[in-house]
DNA sequence: CTGAAAGCGCTTACAG
DNA sequence: CTGAAAGCGCTTACAG
């Protein structure tokens, strides 16, 4: 440990600038701004004051002036899950290509209640981005009536007439429930997600209209459900391997899950896909690196995040109507899935 | 699409509360900020008004007024990998509980060099904690001319007298030589991390070390370098595969790479550890998920932006002192080690 | 091309 | 317990 004995200098504003270009407030704005009507001489003068001094400009200041931040705000469940990065991926360069910063709110740090109210209210940034799960009841009606500019990403219940993106849940469930029947398999374990987003339960709601439309019962038993994460899908599968009977497929409703139900088969010294196929959704970029590559449902997760971004802006600068768009998914068919086992 | 028929609300104030209650404005800020000096009756008059318009306080005329921010800045160079969000968790921690917000910004998605400079030394936030690698050398001067709290996370040079956390990186990879030359292995392969920061040329230095001190020859066919990611490591390991020597052992610099190179390995029908023995740095969580679990140097993430915090609201108090804190790694055995394969 | 004035919505410091 | 005044550092709108 030293001590320092530096002492702090205050920071300079623009009206330290001013003072020492010989100018008024109003030009060193105009310069800082980068506006016009400022003469080349004086401009360079007061350019040079501002590296020299070190200025920069106080946002607190700006934003009050200004009545706007520039700035808008994301809510997400997590971040550390590829799913959330890659959204919020999307969004970051869509806003900085219309010179927008980005702040990142995450609910698993735990945004205190009134910290929430104020982000979705308040005018902490000129807009909000969430993930479904980030939308308690008691706020829509405020976010309604006070139209303060947002998107929501998940499917949207019709009667919160908010603007949202979403994918094809359904359709994209379907068709990976298809590639798996037509590879043979009979008994198919599904983990879904937490029920609320909505989009979790559009695909279990999807997997079990498969099962109809092939003519397969769905019993209760196959079906588990995890909080998405890696480590839930790990359970579930666990539980099946001490219950004594395993599917011969396991549908897990993302990724991360997926991930942990190859983790606890590896575990087990069961093979992939000679013992159990395994499909995912999201196809997040880890998918297409392990080994062997997870067949899942692709969803366009940076493009996701890219049109929300686009929709808000365009709210902020006055649209008024409230789009829903829907994304199409794909399934990708990877190394995780093969016929099914024949059971003895 | 349906169009919106509300018009907007313009946020209510403290004046407009004020107003509607019969109160002054200093009256109403003292309820929203809950201090003394106000008589029961009156708060609750006041509280009721608050509610019933949905006011919230505007920040950027809090701040302004107050001078600061209550918030603090985090830089990172991504907050995809799992060191970064378990720092982050660390550091979003202790702010919370010191009822600071954190705010993220990474550089991966590109901020610009301005915005940047005004992150170090504007106002935004009350101060900043730095992974390293986003720290330039032209701006440390101003830090410490300015005397702006921060802190940085990594070695920093003694040069640079700033505050920082470091960890034990040096010892903490002779561990790990120690541990796999003791299992025999003597072509030990080492994919060292960019050399900046620090922290990845000391574990490369400790790599030459131990391979001296256990009386081995440095080869420089042995080491490669990627830039930390998945895809890296499992790239370096495809260009062993196709000079046609593998390394006994491969130690990745981190183990997000060392995942990666699990990955190459079992592309290629290697088994881990039979064949290959695989060390990573870092134990991120999944380090402990996957099959076989990577042995890996653990170092405290989340401690690390715990500490990293608690030094920065120290100076933001006023503390001086300029701490150079070095915590502790422990080498964590697990099955992707193993004796080295008998070569023939 | 340049500047003086008013105001953004709060808080601090001072009076009563 | 309550309030009137000044000011935080900018920008907007208006003059010259």
């Amino acid at each position: 440990m030293q001590n320092s004995e530096v002492k702090d200098i205050p920071n300079p504003t623009i009206a330290t600038v001013a003072k020492s270009t010989g100018v008024s407030m109003m030009t060193v704005s105009r310069v800082v701004n980068n506006k016009p009507g400022v003469a080349q001489a004086t401009r360079e003068r007061v350019l040079q004051a501002i590296n020299e001094m070190g200025y920069t400009a106080n946002p607190a200041a700006r934003n009050l002036a200004r009545g706007r931040t520039n700035s808008i705000s994301l809510m997400l469940p997590n971040i550390w899950s590829s799913y959330m990065s890659e959204v919020a991926r999307g969004v970051g360069a869509a806003l900085s290509a219309a010179s927008y910063s980005l702040v990142i709110y995450t609910t698993d740090v735990g945004i205190e209640r009134e910290h929430y109210h104020n982000l979705l209210l308040g005018q902490s940034a000129d807009g909000v981005i969430m993930v479904a799960p980030c939308l308690p009841d008691e706020h829509v009606k405020h976010l309604l009536n006070r139209r303060r500019p947002c998107v929501v990403i998940d499917p949207c219940p019709s009667d919160r007439a908010l603007p949202s993106i979403n994918v094809t849940n359904w359709a994209g469930t379907l068709a990976a429930m298809e590639h798996l029947i037509a590879l043979g398999h009979r008994r198919i374990g599904f983990i879904s997600g937490v029920p609320y987003p909505l989009c979790n339960a559009e695909r279990l709601r999807a997997y079990r209209d498969s099962l109809l439309k092939a003519g397969l019962k769905a019993e209760a038993r196959w079906v588990k459900s995890g909080d998405q994460t890696r480590s839930a899908g790990a359970a579930c599968t666990r539980e099946w391997l001490a219950e004594g009977e395993l599917p011969t497929a396991i549908f897990a409703g993302n990724d991360d899950m997926a991930m942990g139900v190859i983790d606890a088969l590896m575990a087990a010294g069961l093979k992939i896909p000679e013992d159990v196929s395994v499909v995912g959704f999201d196809d997040v970029p880890m998918a297409s690196q392990i080994h062997p590559g997870l067949t899942t449902v692709h969803q366009p997760l940076q493009e996701i995040g890219q049109r929300a971004a686009e929709l808000l802006l365009a709210q902020i600068n006055g649209q008024t109507s409230i789009p829903f768009i829907e994304l199409p998914t794909e399934l990708i068919i990877r190394g995780s899935t093969g016929p099914a086992r024949k059971t003895p």
